[in-house]
DNA sequence: CAAAAATACGAACGGTCGTGCTATTGTCTC
DNA sequence: GAGACAATAGCACGACCGTTCGTATTTTTG
């Protein structure tokens, strides 16, 4: 089938093109001409523009999963783990592979008063992604690595704040030291035990 | 001049409509209609859509100010002020006054890839802002109410991201306890001494 | 290699976009 | 109240939007 190759390629260009510029702002005609196809020749690949997007976003996933989650999961449960997660997650999104960094903080502020399937979708991610730190921070305080008198979903909501002010300090602001402060600001979450 | 009255209105319209579908997505001709306006009679007030945006990332920059910034300068130096900034944040977040809640979230996230001057006008007010914070963080170290170990731009980094991680519990995920574990979070940052 | 099926193209549709023009209306000044 | 000027409307423009359709080209299948 020559159609998934394309298919491929299409999703691949429209993940670095939605990164930058993000889901609303990307046209069809001019995802055609990244592309190096006609408008029509790559619109009969999805039914819609909607289901386009849904494709990008559940790729995204995907590829989120692969580079940030499950590589992770190898480490040993606790502390060790939960800073695996935080040091792919910093990587994964200032690594160049999607120019514009993290797709989801993108979408996650461009949908959340937009209802629909495509943002039913971003939020089960979102909530995949925040019940996956809970559960690391909750492993981490079984095994004593982290002190009872915090809850793991305190521990994942900081986190996560952590992790949207470096890409705003990195991307927005143009803080060389985004990363350090990031850094800092996880050990410090981690370390207080 | 009744010119300056109807503008106000415009900008008044177009904050509500920026803070939930965002900069970008605000057509002229849908501004005119939720204000009653024809689309050229509302154009003729600015000389671009440019001109229009900067104006009201202006106008929301002022009630930022006004709001959340300058009250908290009336509290006392140190914590109190702090507190005072992080709490009036949340307020000004949620209060349904913008209903998409804070436009510089669904402007930094939509400009970080995009120059120009409207970018420029962001940026220099998000570093104010940011300034703001760790000012505020640096004279509640020399009050004594913050240990030496941190520096402000550390907390400055990290209250930010509070903040960040509330709107998108808050608004993405639907999360009842967001105010709360935004809270928390900001007790353990500033008690941690 | 021919027939069938998948894939891509070009043109066109009705809409909306931002932005100019030209009138017409409304408001202020004397 | 009349004349000057600001404010708004109406209309048209070229560009791009998502989508459809008929046709040509490629790929797969028998």
């Amino acid at each position: 089938m020559k159609g998934e190759q394309t298919k491929s390629l299409i999703l691949e260009s429209a993940l670095k093109l939605v990164s930058v510029e993000g889901l609303g702002a990307v046209s069809i005609g001019r995802l055609a001409k990244s592309v190096g196809l006609s408008k029509s020749g790559l619109f009969a690949h999805f039914k819609s523009k909607d289901a386009l997007q849904e494709e990008v976003l559940e790729r995204a996933s995907n590829e989120f999963v692969a580079n940030v989650v499950r590589p992770a999961l190898k480490k040993p449960r606790g502390i060790p783990r939960l800073q695996a997660i935080f040091d792919n997650w910093l990587r994964w999104a200032s690594s160049g592979r999607l120019p514009g960094g993290c797709i989801f903080v993108g979408a996650a502020v461009e949908l959340d008063d937009k209802p629909g399937p495509l943002r039913d979708f971003l939020v089960k991610t979102q909530k995949d992604w925040v019940a996956t730190l809970a559960t690391a921070a909750a492993l981490a305080i079984d095994e004593g690595h982290l002190p009872k008198t915090v809850a793991p979903e305190q521990i994942a909501f900081e986190l996560y704040g952590i992790m949207m002010s470096y890409h705003l300090y990195k991307r927005l602001l143009g803080d060389r030291q985004a990363r350090s402060k990031a850094q800092d600001a996880c050990a410090r979450l981690l370390g207080a035990a």
